[in-house]
DNA sequence: GCGATTCATTTGAATGATTCAAAAAAAGCG
DNA sequence: CGCTTTTTTTGAATCATTCAAATGAATCGC
């Protein structure tokens, strides 16, 4: 993301532009997916004096002016990331936490409309698909089974 | 739930039978996708010197087990179910966190498998429908336009 | 460009759900 | 009934996140 990408989205989105939202908007882009704490992480590299406070700030001002979305998968730390509006679901592994995006199945909006709405009005369907990684299947596969079986 | 009926889910579980269990199981019966804190709650109305800590452990082991279910919608506290096993989903209200069942589209398992799961090997597909319930649509009805408009 | 106003950031502390750990009590086995 | 294992209790710790007051910076009108 260039430095004037993202000004642009600020303006646009009605926020004051400012070196920490701008840093925030950079390192969503180069790490989809990641906690307030990761960001603040990737962030201080290049501004060294911004707290974490003022990540979940910027997060916050973000996420309502709907340039970014939060996720929250099961007992984990929520997530942010930059991809909006295209209601797209997410692989979630069950060992390292590693998530991936997957677009919705098109044609018929699978999960949008459940058998009974029990009176509901909905107005979002988020689907998360939980298992193992590549590299987890590897991982644990070596550990219950170090030695391939020829069998 | 009977005593007995309690009883026999712990025996046949594997696990101990003590009385903050049996009015764990009891207290959920009644009190579908409750808190522990809730459980708590209710648990002590017949066992007052059961502690909230206790709870969660009983929790944690009846989920291990297999006899309870845990779902953790966005950032709300995790609740607890005794329908286990039928990959059923659910409704949340944003508004009051009302939570109620909803079963998993039959004839074509909709959402257990994405277009692409990008090599993770897949356990489960959760899907949480975020909407209004009946009770708040009313409310916020109510609220935003108090004088029930005849155009 | 400059100053006033509004909004953002910092700092430090608080919150809430959940977990950890050690000691006391109860369950189930023989 | 007594022994061993598991459970419960009590009290404190943890982690992500939020609150609040004071300082600092961004924007608007001139």
């Amino acid at each position: 993301m260039t430095l004037s990408d993202a000004t642009g989205l600020l303006r646009g989105a009605g926020l004051r532009v400012t070196e920490p939202r701008r840093a925030v908007l950079e390192a969503l882009e180069g790490l989809p997916h990641a906690s307030a704490d990761a960001i603040h992480a990737q962030v201080v590299r290049t501004l060294p004096d911004v707290s974490l406070q003022t990540v979940y700030n910027v997060l916050r001002d973000l996420t309502g002016s709907g340039l970014t979305r939060s996720i929250e998968p099961g007992d984990h730390p929520a997530r942010y990331e930059l991809r909006v509006g295209d209601n797209h679901h997410h692989l979630v592994c069950t060992r390292c936490s590693a998530i991936v995006d997957v677009d919705c199945v098109v044609g018929h909006a699978p999960c949008l409309t459940p058998n009974e709405s029990h009176g509901f009005v909905l107005n979002e369907a988020e689907v998360t698909f939980w298992g193992l990684c590549l590299d987890c299947q590897a991982a644990v596969g070596l550990a219950s089974d170090p030695v391939p079986s020829t069998h």
